[in-house]
DNA sequence: GAGGGTCACTGAACCGGTATAGCTTCGTAC
DNA sequence: GTACGAAGCTATACCGGTTCAGTGACCCTC
């Protein structure tokens, strides 16, 4: 292995100085056309990578994102979402030469430290920040701290886009109306999926549908349970509270929820889940009681995964195509530490695929 | 926003030389006790976070390690292995001050040349090796770029630790017992779980057993296929290479497989899966065509996922644990570039977990 | 009380890039 | 024929750490 060829090694060879080597480079004015061709042949030939470090020190840039997720692992790997949102964010990082560097931390506490190590290290140029909650304190932290950031949704009406064609959504309302977003939010209205997925029930005659939702803390899940809640309502149906079920997103925990709701004296005849391994669990407790679907109960997931379509009977879900959410997200990131600003970006909203885990309700 | 403190500054404040300041904050001898404490006092007070780019430029070090990912999203997402993985390396790398870099990468055209542009630009320090080839073109690679790497699973017999007690083996062999494996290793012998897999089926008088496998150029798909076909062949039965079915991984080619399997006019009576997700494909297949599980076809997943427990029939499947197996990764990729070696690591090995999708062959 | 050794600390070089002021050289205008 | 401007290039400072040779001060020893 013969040392690596430093910008010193190519100006030598190419009998320049470093500086215009430099400027060739990064195509900038100021270099003669031939000369600019042979530092390049000379570059090439020595097989000059610059490097990260020398260049981040002088420009102050790290040409790197960051992307901190704090969930418990058991929970990662059963929701395919971030993994599907990070190869999102890849694929556009790739084309840009630019890395992504990955914090997955257990609980808040270290959250927080982790944003400041990476902020005060300048091992990032920006961050992406998921799983907004309600008065995010990330939000100011990263303010102070300077730290561009691209968040994923709003962070005053949860991932609400432009607004929900007819959704209304009057639980949420816009909190605060007056803290708008320092940062700019890349969107995927998922009010529209989740209205759809009650509305398909409420036509398929279920009246008494529950609803398995994500933690409390997570704005989204507020502002799907206001959809939730705000659909029954326009149906003339007043929602039971008692119908409504938090988890932290595990198959474990959608499986004992489903159980609970399952026990009541009047059990609901359909459930809304959070997502896809909690549906898919919630179909097994089913079965497991002797119970068939969509006979007996009918259920729905969300974000539509890849085992939504193969498992039985195949899942109804909510797509939320969180590749695209990724890409989108990155390539709004990089914008933004480029330009100093950048757009709202608001995806196509989330939509209805039906299968055959959703039927009409036994008369 | 106020300027970040810099060594310089805390140096001033300090009324040292920087040199001190380095010293004292690396703790290292020839400080003493008293100025070593106002030092870092100071270092506090001024909440002084040394710049990454900068201690790498003059150490020649990054403070990060690589992760490099060659497979389709798609799988990615669905196969829970990664996301695991992935935490419980971060669980190790978050207290030792380092970061990992990701890279996802579709085809394994760009993966060279994102292990060559990591590399050269001192992006990080070592990489991780995962899903090993038969005869590794990465392997060499990475030795001539001399970039320190860690292998999940032996290169010469693919994930084989010390010899699985009793598991004999002896389909896969040492191909080429010389060339032994330049970075150390962190295995978890997988064979056997193969080998209980299939002697649980073959106990339960199950005869026609199909193996559904992911790809072939992958070196544990064919060490995998190894055991199971030196199994039945302890068994005294000769393996049906029409019921080897390769994937590549993903719940709709384990569902294709399933079906394709199925249609046969002798059709196995129970079918070994190397991952979950297909596995809970053909569940739903089997479902799907009227068949009872595990009355007229057992099934075995592999990696014993969470979501494993919660479908229905709960899977019977082999526990791998990605997460210490991430953990362990990293504190050896930790050592090596460290120390310049670290010793070889045998994580517990797989073991089967038997549910409820396996039974008795019909009579 | 001079020589030697240790300890605490300083100052400057260095890592590999980028940024910029300044120096040639040449063409053109008046 | 001199002045001026621009193009092309060089030299050097700088980013923020680490490293190391060197400098005093102090103690010990004979």
């Amino acid at each position: 292995m013969k040392r690596k060829a430093t910008i010193t090694d190519v100006a030598k060879a190419a009998g320049v100085s470093k500086g215009l080597v430099s400027f060739a480079l990064n195509d900038r004015p100021g270099v003669s056309p031939e000369t600019r061709d042979r530092i390049l042949g000379v570059a090439r030939d020595l097989d000059y990578r610059p490097s990260v470090s020398a260049r981040s020190l002088s420009t102050s840039t790290s040409y790197a994102v960051g992307l901190v997720i704090a969930r418990d692992p058991e929970i990662i790997s059963a929701d395919p979402f971030f993994p599907s949102f990070i190869a999102g964010v890849e694929r556009v990082l790739l084309t840009e030469g630019r890395t992504l560097v990955l914090s997955v931390v257990g609980d808040d506490d270290h959250e927080a430290t982790v944003y400041r190590t990476l902020a005060a290290g300048q091992r990032v140029d920006g961050v992406f920040l998921t799983d907004l909650r309600r008065d995010d304190p990330r939000i100011p932290m990263l303010q102070e701290l300077g730290l561009p950031a691209v968040t994923l949704g709003h962070p005053g009406t949860g991932q609400m886009g432009t607004g929900g064609p007819g959704a209304g959504d009057p639980g949420t309302g816009q909190p605060g109306a007056g803290e708008a977003n320092p940062f700019p939010s890349v969107s995927l209205d998922d009010t529209p999926g989740t209205v759809a997925a009650v509305r398909h029930l409420l036509d398929l005659g279920h009246r008494r549908i529950a609803h398995v939702i994500g933690p409390h803390a997570m704005l989204h899940a507020s502002r799907r349970r206001a959809a939730f809640e705000a659909t029954l309502r326009d149906a003339g149906l007043e929602p039971d509270p008692a119908l409504v079920v938090e988890t932290d997103f595990t198959a474990a925990q959608g499986a004992a929820a489903t159980t609970a709701l399952l026990e009541r004296a009047d059990p609901p005849t359909a459930i809304v889940f959070g997502n896809d391994p909690m549906a898919i669990a919630g179909l097994g407790v089913a079965h497991e009681r002797g119970l068939t679907v969509p006979g007996d109960l009918s259920i729905t997931g969300f974000d539509d995964s890849e085992l939504a379509r193969y498992v039985y009977p195949s899942l109804t879900s909510v797509r939320t195509d969180p590749l695209r959410w990724g890409e989108a997200a990155a390539r709004t990131l990089l914008r933004l530490v480029a330009d100093g600003h950048a757009a709202d970006v608001d995806l196509d909203p989330a939509h209805l695929v039906v299968r055959t885990s959703t039927g009409p309700v036994r008369a």
